[in-house]
DNA sequence: TCAATTATTGACTCAGAGTCAAAACGTGGA
DNA sequence: TCCACGTTTTGACTCTGAGTCAATAATTGA
């Protein structure tokens, strides 16, 4: 009969609400803050009936970050649409990536919370598994790029693919997560965390030899392509346009060890 | 009398007494897991006492965080005792972190938990300024280098001396912390976090044009010298030393797009 | 309509961070 | 040596919130 089905579409309604709203109160009070008893009373079911969704509150906050991983993957398969040379290609991934910090600038301090500690062990190992495929995800659109750069001859033919796609991972979260840092902003004087997180991309991509390089493209262009083909909304790009990769200033203009 | 003078050192010891048993239990258990009361009992005072000393259990932790960043600063001091070109100079400080991350694979995921959410805000501003200090000290040693690589020409005259910094900090924190994640690890294929995080700043510094770049020198053999000359106890550069950055196989022996 | 099965509930347990009134200790003066 | 006063230490207590489970409600099939 038809009653089960019913019941699972109900089943899975309720763990989207769940979820959402759990979302909605990890982003204003973080994890520790996150209470299941005031979630219970928002979503208007039993605290128990959560428990027989998520097996612990972590399991809980994965799924809420899985949904936001999958936000992310939506992002690079939208970038992946852009055409042009490679290197331009990948660059459009990492406005994805910026452009997820913009909008979602919770969810990306969520992900930072995952890389620590005993969140993996208090999940279940479905919601684990969820998680480990919507990675691959967007894995697998950065792989392609890789590769067509590899084929195209834009990239050393000697690229070991895994580790190009480890050295934009690494950089992009590492400068993003540096980024968010107060104590970070101050010892670096830190202005704009977007566009200094592009630029260690760019100087990972130069390190890499993906050409074209920086100096032999006018990657401003570009941002502005990406901006009109595939990100109308990263409103952001039109300010970090004009001084991309901060431009080297005519020589002797800076002091030697000079400083204000 | 010199009776208030004693006191302030007995209560400064007890200090140390806690945070080191914390540090202790912290590596063992995590944050979540580190239970007040069972250091109360480890280190033979009340849980009262500890918060004589500690405003909240964030206190403490960060206090075990700062002892960490000053052991961190101390590798970071060794290493810029190392004598030779500036880039081989800050190669040695990318050794200190590595060597960090060896001896105290612990401490190193503490540093990434305190880029999470209300840590900060439930410390004392004290212990705050503590830690900011601690790692001025950290930056100042790189400051100092990159500076020196500017002055010297190995770096771009243009080179803004934080935007060096910010890159290299975040190239290597990023690495480390990518390199931790189990589901990365798949993902990229790691054979050994280490090595990816050193080629990672290579790349960077590569990209940041700081000469002799990573083709025109032995960074082997700087390697080999760091070990000689400031890090005898770091066993695993051994490893990593005969194929450091990944030499370019003869072109041809890879397949296309061929993977196993 | 009703018994059997399944789903939901929220009062309860339990762990552990943080508190504070009472007890212990130290000090200086008689 | 003893006492009175201020300071430090103590651990039983409070309070919050995650996770449980017996009681209750809803659904189903006969």
């Amino acid at each position: 009969m038809g009653t089960g089905e019913r019941k699972r579409r109900e089943r899975e309604e309720r763990e989207e609400l769940m979820i959402s709203h759990a979302g909605r109160l990890l982003l204003r009070d973080g994890f520790q803050g996150l209470n299941l008893d005031e979630l219970a009373r928002a979503i208007e079911y039993a605290k128990g009936t959560i428990y027989q969704h998520f097996c612990t509150k972590e399991d809980l906050v994965l799924a809420v970050a899985t949904r936001a991983l999958q936000l992310r993957a939506e992002l690079f398969e939208r970038a992946a649409g852009f055409t042009g040379r490679t290197r331009e290609r990948m660059r459009a991934i990492g406005v994805a990536c910026c452009q997820f910090a913009v909008v979602h600038p919770k969810y990306f301090q969520l992900d930072l919370m995952l890389h620590s500690q005993s969140f993996w062990m208090e999940a279940s190992p479905e919601r684990r598994m969820a998680h480990g495929r919507m990675g691959e995800r967007c894995f697998r659109v950065m792989d392609t790029i890789v590769r067509a750069a590899r084929d195209a001859g834009d990239l050393p033919s000697g690229s070991d693919a895994d580790a190009v796609k480890f050295s934009l991972v690494a950089v992009t979260m590492g400068s993003h997560a540096m980024a968010l840092e107060p104590e970070i902003q101050r010892l670096c004087r830190l202005r704009d965390p977007l566009e200094a997180t592009r630029r260690n991309q760019d100087l990972i991509c130069d390190g890499l030899g993906w050409r074209p390089l920086l100096t032999d493209w006018d990657y401003a262009a570009t941002d502005r392509r990406i901006r009109a083909e595939v990100f109308p909304e990263a409103a952001w790009l039109d300010v970090a346009a004009p001084g991309t990769s901060e431009p080297t200033p005519p020589a002797g203009r800076r002091r030697k060890g000079g400083r204000p």
